[in-house]
DNA sequence: TTGAACTTTCAAAATATTTTGAAAGTTTTT
DNA sequence: AAAAACTTTCAAAATATTTTGAAAGTTCAA
């Protein structure tokens, strides 16, 4: 496998993956393209790349910039846009879990807490199962966040040791 | 807001949800409404509830079965069949994450495999590049199950705990 | 062996999502 | 002020996904 091959191969790679999580395929590899990419790429460059339109280039790299994950670059004398990826992928997937919880899993929590308010019949089965289902979700939301906050942490503590071991 | 209505937000929000994670809005609602159901249901009963077709409900129903998030339930001397959904979110939590590493990580990891070890010139920077994320990218999937592992054995030893009280 | 009571399948139809490309918008240079 | 060099928008077209429903399949009782 040449190189060649093997960004073809990662970029569709990714692609797939990001479309079976809900992400459109286009805009996973069109942040496929950039991960790999050593410098920063302009619109024209991605489109060539990916056989897209100049209008879906456009649309997913906002798409990109807007979740955080690829930053707009200028370059004096130059007016069009340059676009460079992030590209430590512990920070890529934390800042993706932080944005999907803000974008699709807190507006549900609000929804949840409506819910668990609603007053019902205490003797309704049916209503004491929502609830409780309501009630379980929400807990288990909450030790995911503790169990997210502890991989930080972790991974903080990691670093600060090896910086220590440098210095010692 | 009534019982009725809080059902029928409840599934609907569970729809969103799962439709934005790349599951199938109505196999999401199948589960909501399983979820809260406090006996297992017929397929003419899912049917009738969220209003789909017997193919519709019964695909959805067979996929929440392969994803070991539902279960049939047969009752002597009655032919057809009922559904139950495991009520423990938190093992759904942990279901639904093993079936996806299984189903949609799994084969990627095997693809960035590949694609580590073919063989570029080390003087290529595009190249390096890929190699590089393609590392980077294997490195937290390392770090995301091992938190993950933390994370189980942290609910496990609690509710060891919790036994332990009761006995103390 | 037939028929009743179910479940499963799948091609066609319906629906939802994505993509295109050209027009409109913006900014800078001449 | 006009033109050049870009970016953005969005309605229509293309594509992908989901849903339907009727036919085929299965299982069991009579």
């Amino acid at each position: 496998m040449n190189h060649q091959e093997a960004k073809a191969k990662f970029i569709q790679t990714w692609g797939t993956l990001g479309s079976s999580w809900g992400i459109s395929r286009t805009m996973a590899q069109v942040h496929a393209l950039l991960l790999i990419s050593p410098e920063a790429m302009t619109t024209e460059e991605v489109m060539e790349d990916l056989k897209i339109s100049r209008g879906n280039a456009n649309m997913n790299l906002r798409d990109l910039i807007d979740w955080g994950l690829v930053f707009r670059e200028l370059r004096a004398g130059e007016r069009k846009e340059y676009f460079r990826a992030e590209k430590d992928i512990w920070k890529v997937a934390k800042q993706i879990i932080k944005e999907r919880r803000k974008r699709e899993i807190e507006p549900v929590l609000k929804v949840l807490e409506e819910l668990k308010n609603t007053k019902g019949d205490k003797n309704d089965k049916q209503h004491k199962a929502l609830v409780e289902a309501v009630s379980n979700i929400e807990s288990v939301v909450e030790k995911a966040d503790f169990a997210l906050e502890r991989a930080i942490k972790l991974d903080e503590n990691a670093l600060v040791g090896a910086l220590f071991k440098l210095f010692k």
